[in-house]
Formats: structure tokens, C-alpha cells, sequence
RNA sequence: GGGGGCGUAGUUCAGUUGGUUAGAACGCCGGCCUGUCACGCCGGAGGUCGCGGGUUCGAGUCCCGUCGCUCCCGCCA
């Protein structure tokens, strides 16, 4: 035997007629005429039809009659043109077939779990025989284009004077931001390592040691609740570049984009992207990942509202409204009413007019004819307001916006936005704490200009910080950042972090910063993020090969799982329990 | 930590106001079948109704608890 196989099933053309070919792959279906017996045989570039005749391959026909789906099997025969009346349509290998002389069984299957083409088969049994999903053309196609997307990245960042060098995954465990996975270790028990976060620091190193243009397809791995677009471990396409403008950053990201596109043979944005302002996009659409694939712009009424009649506008520290293009139901209010409070309202305000124009409304009697004229939308709409806090009023006011866009069929699902959010502030103020803390994390560069803000008014500080939103989705994001030691530790020090504190958690960093670090900026991009959303998929587990359940677990393997006592002892751990 | 949805055959589902032996399709097993391609026809096997408890003469169905899966909030620099 030289070959297993001359070439894959779904490759088998009408140029191959007469020759003698070798396939091999799955047992896709049987049918079996009692004399004739056909076989759809599969590998991930498709089906070819498989013959077996009773009279012209004796063995290979009792052979066939063993076979049973998902067997691997082996054949060899010749490629034959179909009479006209027996030709498949709906395969590309329906003109031919291979009129087989040699059957072998490779490997037999006991029957699946479930069936290769049923698509409905639920997650937890489809992540528990993985292996028997990949065969499906859904995921065959998701992690092509997965490596497809990440070849198109790797070149472009070659060619964009990149280099790939390695940070360590195991690191110092860092107390702020998400919660690490720690590593206990035998050398030194009592001692832990943690798996890396992010590349973030060591990748400013990089500009610190010369290494200028740094990229890398890095693992991060987090201990926070998972989700659609959340795994413990995931990938980021994580870069840095020194002496570099906002402009240059972007512009590096953008090409990523194009190139991936175009590798996938699509049309590319345009661009480059458009911006927005982090202030607009919390005003105009209550998110900073807003989705403008539809426009139902929020309205801001505070400065009319101030003096209002209507207590409940006029108490407020901001009130805004939407316009949606629907004369709602009472029912229906009712409904949006419940999702506003869901989210934190304490009420829905309304103005419906109906086809006619007519205004209905509880509210309508306590509004001025200057509000109602201000007000005044077109026949059959429906004018929603929320007062309450600036960040009350953003945040319900943006759910409402995403769930009006879904509701009313109002996103256009064939346009592709992409844009910049520019112009983060550095710090907002934790709720629980009181306490200043970073937007983005703590080595983002103030504005240029905004530097004494940090101590004077922190809460106005802009800074460097942009995000890359696809269609409402963080695709990633990155900033300028602080490269001289007296900002960082100020930023530290506004942050209510003591000198000794700083020196203690990040003492070995700020010592770079110390010893000659360029300006630097860079970006980490969520490829399975960005992946999805390429294959059209809304839940990134779609395109990850193995991943974990949204409770944390390994359906394939059980994982995680307690260990032995000696592996404790050895680590110096014993294990309390939660409370059962 | 909180809220919503789901859990019935290998798979996807149906199962009425609580009432006889829990059904269907696909898959599986056996038989027949020489041009099918979701082959067809005949026959058959297959169930801890997630688990535990309760109410009831009687529970897949009602109640309580619990587990799993999932979506969301918190969280995710």
C-alpha cells in the first residue's frame, strides 16, 4: 500500500472518469438494495457516492453489507460517469461515482450518540463526543476559517514589521482586575504562580528592551463567570508598537481587519473606520459598544425637562427618550415598561401617537406645549423617556434601544459597522468604594494635557484608552500608554494606592519605566470574538474546538476534578469546602 | 451571588383538567429488495419522564428541594 487515499472524497470530478482511484473516510449513509449496495462516503471536503455490485466485486459487496454509518472505510475502483437519470444535483460530485472493486473496513463504529447531520442536537451532548461534532460541516467550517483568519493576521503583522516573541503563562498573580487562576507549586509550597491575564506588562517591556514591534496570538486566562463571549482561556491577537500615534495603532488594526476580510475572499470595510467620541456613544446609544447597524439615536430633553411640571422630569438628573417607530399597545408598554425596571428604571414615561397623530399618554396632561411640541413625532411612534442618574438613564435607555432594534426588526443583519470609541475617561468612580478607579486598566495614558486632572479632577480626566466595536461587539481594545514612572504613579496614587503598595505589586515594572521606556501603545484583539462574528456565530464556543461549559466545566473529560491527598500534601494544600 | 428558560427512548420532540399499557420522527436490530442518494417495504427492540421528598386513591403532569445545561445581571483592569 503507498497511499491510503489518491485524494478526498469531495474531490472526485468527472476528469477522473476512467481512471483507478483510492478513496478512504467515513460511512456517511448506506443503502443497501439487497443486490446493490450504495455508500455516501465522507471526509470534510464532501461526499462521493461508492458502488458496490454484487456481480462485478463479489467481496466487496458482502463487505458492504457489514458496514455500518460512520465505519472508516478504504476503496478502491473506478471512477465512472452517472447514466443522466441517476445524476445527483445536490452534490458537487454528483456526476460520478466510484464503481468499487475493493472494499476494506478500516475502523468499525458502534452507532453515535447522535447523528452527523442532525442539526439540532443540543450543546451538552454535542461538547461531551466533541470529536464526533468536528465531523459536522458547521464546525469543519468554523475552525478552517478560524486558521484561515489567524494566517491572514499572522502575515499582515509580518508584513507590518511585527515580531511574534513569547511571554511566559506563568507570572505573578495580579490583585487587580479579574481574578487569576493560581498555581501552586512543589518547590514552594504556600507559594503561587498565576496563569497570565494578559501579556500586558511584559509586552511593555518589549518597548523597554528595543523590541519595537511586538505581536503575539497569546493565551489569557481569567476566573470570572463565563458567558457567550466568555471563556476561562481565550486568545488575543496582543500588540505594541513604541514611538507610535493613536493613528498608527489604529491603522495597524484596521489592516488586521482588511486582511482577514479579503482572506476570506469579502468585501472589506472601508476604511478607515469612523470614530466616536466614548461621550457621544454613551449619549446617542447608552453603550460604549454601540450597534450601528440601526440608528434609533437616544435624544437628550434634561435642559428642556428642568423646569418641568412633570415632578418626576424635573427631579431628575437627566432625562432622555426614544423615539421608536411603532404606536405601542398597552400591552406592549406594559412589557417595555417591565424590561426598563429589569434593568433598573423606575419607570417607563411614554408618549404613543397613533396613525392618526392623536397623543396618548398618562404624562401628556403634566407636559407644557413647549415639551409636547419639542416632543412631537410622527404618526404611529411611540416616545419613551427615562429619568433617573446620568448612568441609570444611559444604561436602561441602551438595553432598551438594543431590544427595540431586535423587536422591531430594525438591524439590518447584512451590513458590517466597524468604528472606534476614542476618548475614554481614565477613571469612574466604584460604586461600593467610592474609590477612583481605572476604565481600562492602570497603564493607560492619560490625554495629552490631562495629566494634572489626575489630582484636580480625576473624574474629567480623559484618556488614550479606543475600543474596536463590530456590529455592538467589543472586538478589542488598547490605548496609549504611560510611559514615564511620575505619571504611573500618580495614576496609582489617584487610584488610592499607597507608595509602598505600588512598589510591592508592580515595584519590578515601575522600574523599567525608570530606566528608559519609549512612548508605547498597542492592542489585544478577542480572536474568538472576532472569529465568530466572521462565521457568523453569536456563542465563541461554536468556533473553539474543546471548550468549557458556561458553568466551568469539561463535558468531554470531567475537569475539573478533585485530587489525591499526597498531590495536597505535596502542594501544602488542604481544601475547605464551601458550605454544601 | 441574583434573575429567566430548559431537562420525557440513542437524538429531536409531543404528552389534554392529575387517570388504562408514556407516544412520534430519525437512529438502532432482523428480514426482503440491482440505480438509490433523507432509498423503499415488513417486523422488532429500546424509558430511573434529571435526582430526592411531598400532596393525592392515583403524579411525566401539582408543591418543595436539589443537580445539570443555557441566556442575562453582577463580575470580566
Amino acid at each position: 500500500m503507498s497511499t491510503w487515499r489518491d485524494l478526498y472524497a469531495g474531490e472526485v470530478r468527472p476528469d477522473h472518469v476512467g481512471q483507478e482511484l483510492t478513496v478512504a473516510g467515513w460511512v456517511a449513509r448506506r443503502r443497501d438494495h439487497g443486490g446493490l449496495i450504495f455508500i455516501d462516503l465522507r471526509d470534510h471536503t464532501g461526499i462521493v457516492q461508492l458502488v458496490m455490485n454484487p456481480e462485478r466485486a463479489p467481496d466487496a459487496a458482502r463487505t458492504a453489507h457489514d458496514i455500518r454509518s460512520e465505519f472508516v472505510v478504504r476503496a478502491q475502483g473506478e471512477v465512472v460517469r452517472r447514466a443522466p437519470d441517476a445524476v445527483n444535483p445536490n452534490i458537487p460530485t454528483g456526476e460520478v461515482e466510484l464503481q468499487v472493486n475493493e472494499l476494506e473496513i478500516v475502523s468499525r463504529s458502534e452507532p453515535l450518540p447522535f447523528q452527523i447531520d442532525d442539526e439540532g442536537v443540543e450543546e451538552p451532548i454535542r461538547l461531551r463526543y466533541r470529536y464526533l461534532d468536528l465531523r459536522r460541516d458547521r464546525m469543519q467550517r468554523n475552525l478552517r476559517l478560524s486558521a484561515t483568519v489567524i494566517g491572514a493576521i499572522r502575515r499582515s503583522m509580518e508584513e507590518q514589521g511585527f515580531i511574534d516573541v513569547w511571554t511566559p503563562s506563568m507570572t505573578l498573580g495580579t490583585p487587580e482586575g479579574a481574578r487569576d487562576f493560581l498555581i501552586p507549586m512543589r518547590l514552594q509550597p504556600g507559594r503561587f504562580y498565576a496563569l497570565a491575564q494578559s501579556p500586558q506588562l511584559f509586552k511593555q517591556l518589549f518597548m523597554v528592551g528595543g523590541i519595537d514591534r511586538y505581536y503575539q496570538i497569546a493565551t489569557a486566562w481569567r476566573d470570572e463567570d463565563l458567558r457567550a463571549d466568555r471563556q476561562f482561556e481565550f486568545r488575543q491577537l496582543d500588540l505594541e508598537l513604541a514611538f507610535p500615534t493613536r493613528e498608527e495603532v489604529l491603522d495597524v488594526l484596521e489592516q488586521i481587519v482588511v486582511a482577514s476580510f479579503e482572506a476570506l475572499g469579502r468585501t472589506p470595510p472601508s476604511r478607515p473606520f469612523p470614530r466616536m467620541s466614548y461621550a457621544d456613544a454613551m449619549l446617542r446609544y447608552g453603550s460604549d459598544k454601540p450597534d450601528l447597524r440601526f440608528g434609533l439615536e437616544i435624544q437628550d430633553a434634561t435642559g428642556l425637562t428642568r423646569d418641568s411640571q412633570f415632578g418626576v422630569f424635573a427631579n431628575a438628573e437627566t432625562v432622555r427618550y426614544l423615539v421608536a417607530p411603532k404606536s405601542f399597545s398597552r400591552g406592549e408598554l406594559q412589557k417595555l415598561e417591565d424590561f426598563a425596571k429589569e434593568w433598573g428604571a423606575k419607570g417607563l414615561a411614554y408618549l404613543v401617537y397613533d396613525e392618526s397623530g392623536e397623543v396618548r399618554s398618562p404624562i401628556a396632561k403634566f407636559l407644557t406645549e413647549a415639551e409636547l411640541e419639542a416632543f412631537r413625532a410622527p404618526p404611529g411612534s411611540t416616545v419613551l423617556f427615562v429619568a433617573d442618574s446620568t448612568p441609570m438613564v444611559e444604561r436602561v435607555l441602551g438595553a432598551l434601544r438594543l431590544h427595540l432594534g431586535q423587536e422591531l426588526g430594525l438591524v439590518d443583519e447584512s451590513r458590517d459597522e466597524f468604528h472606534w470609541v476614542l476618548d475614554f475617561p481614565l477613571f469612574l468612580k466604584d460604586d461600593d468604594t467610592g474609590q477612583w478607579t481605572f476604565v481600562h486598566h492602570p497603564f493607560t495614558s492619560p490625554a495629552p494635557g490631562h495629566e494634572d486632572l489626575i489630582e484636580s479632577d480625576p473624574g474629567a480626566a480623559l484618556s488614550q484608552h479606543y475600543d474596536l466595536v463590530w456590529n455592538g461587539w467589543e472586538q478589542g481594545s488598547g490605548s496609549i500608554r504611560i510611559h514615564r514612572q511620575e505619571i504611573q504613579e500618580r495614576v496609582f496614587r489617584a487610584m488610592g494606592m499607597r507608595e509602598e503598595e505600588a512598589r510591592a505589586k508592580f515595584g519590578w515594572f515601575l522600574d523599567a519605566l525608570r530606566l528608559g521606556a519609549p512612548p508605547h501603545g498597542g492592542f489585544a484583539l478577542g480572536i474568538e470574538r472576532f472569529v465568530a462574528l466572521l462565521a457568523g456565530e453569536s456563542n465563541i464556543r461554536e468556533v473553539i474546538a474543546f471548550p468549557k461549559t458556561a458553568s466551568g466545566s469539561d463535558p468531554l473529560t470531567g475537569a475539573p476534578a478533585p485530587t489525591t491527598k499526597e498531590r495536597l500534601d505535596e502542594l501544602g494544600i488542604s481544601v475547605k469546602m464551601p458550605k454544601a
